[in-house]
DNA sequence: GCCAACGTTGGC
DNA sequence: GCCAACGTTGGC
């Protein structure tokens, strides 16, 4: 789903095959998905967490009350091959490294709750690579943005496995970012041992007893608080365990 | 490879 | 608008 993946012929980005003529149906249904249906948190998880998103905190200036504002964020991405409509998503961290300028843009995501994420990210804000769907999950490296969304090209491309026929170019249904790699974190995180702290967590109010990816662990694209992002930092610099 | 979780679709 | 069928995600 929503990862990224091949950065294949960026440059035939132009593609111009003009799919939209031939699909007609598509306009009415269109506009009613649009947005909203998962901008907000995790309905059901209201209760539980976001009140103290902010808990206490001292600092308090960001002003994040109302609506949170997230700064922080855990982007998934395969490491490993898997095929997908012919082609490979695979998309590790090194694979992103190996970019021009360590930089992709993170194209594929199909996902309301995902997109409006993607909508959200500001400029410089940091977000976890995870790798996903494969033999160690976690989180290994840290990448930020670079690029604030904008239209997601492989929507209109017929060729490309995540290909929407019902989005006009005139009003674009998914969009993208681009995001750069700053380095790889001390140590592999597995999701094993942030997966222990959620449940402990859970059981004493810890920092990541709300941490979505538990909560809403299909997300491909999930913002983070402070002290969730801060806490699993923090684990780097522990001892493998 | 299995399968639980969960998002999406479509009949009614 | 409900909900069963279906498809996808992603840990294990």
């Amino acid at each position: 789903m929503p990862w990224p993946s091949r950065k294949r012929d960026k440059g035939a980005v132009a593609d111009k095959k003009e799919p939209d003529a031939k699909i007609a149906k598509t306009e009415e249904t269109q506009k009613k998905e649009e947005e909203e249906k998962s901008t907000k948190p995790p309905a059901g998880s209201s209760k539980s967490g976001w009140k103290n998103w902010k808990k206490a905190k001292e600092s308090d200036a960001g002003g994040e009350e109302s609506k949170q504002t997230y700064c922080h964020w855990l982007l998934k991405s395969e490491p490993e091959s898997r095929l997908e409509k012919g082609v490979d998503m695979k998309f590790s961290i090194d694979d992103l490294k190996a970019q021009p300028n360590q930089t992709t843009f993170w194209e594929g995501v199909r996902n309301y709750q995902a997109r409006n994420f993607l909508r959200a990210m500001k400029l410089g804000q940091q977000a976890f690579f995870y790798h996903s769907n494969c033999k160690e999950p976690g989180v290994v490296g840290i990448v930020k943005i670079v690029k604030e969304a904008y239209p997601d090209h492989t929507q209109f491309d017929q060729k490309d496995p995540h290909y929407d026929s019902t989005s006009r170019k005139e009003n674009p249904k998914w969009s993208m970012v681009d995001v750069q790699f700053v380095r790889m974190t001390k140590r592999f995180i597995p999701l094993s041992e942030i997966k222990a702290h959620h449940l402990a967590h859970k059981a004493d109010g810890g920092p990541l007893k709300n941490m979505m990816l538990f909560t809403r662990q299909r997300l491909s694209i999930q913002p983070l608080t402070q002290e969730e992002f801060d806490f699993v930092l923090s684990l780097e610099e522990e001892k493998p365990h």
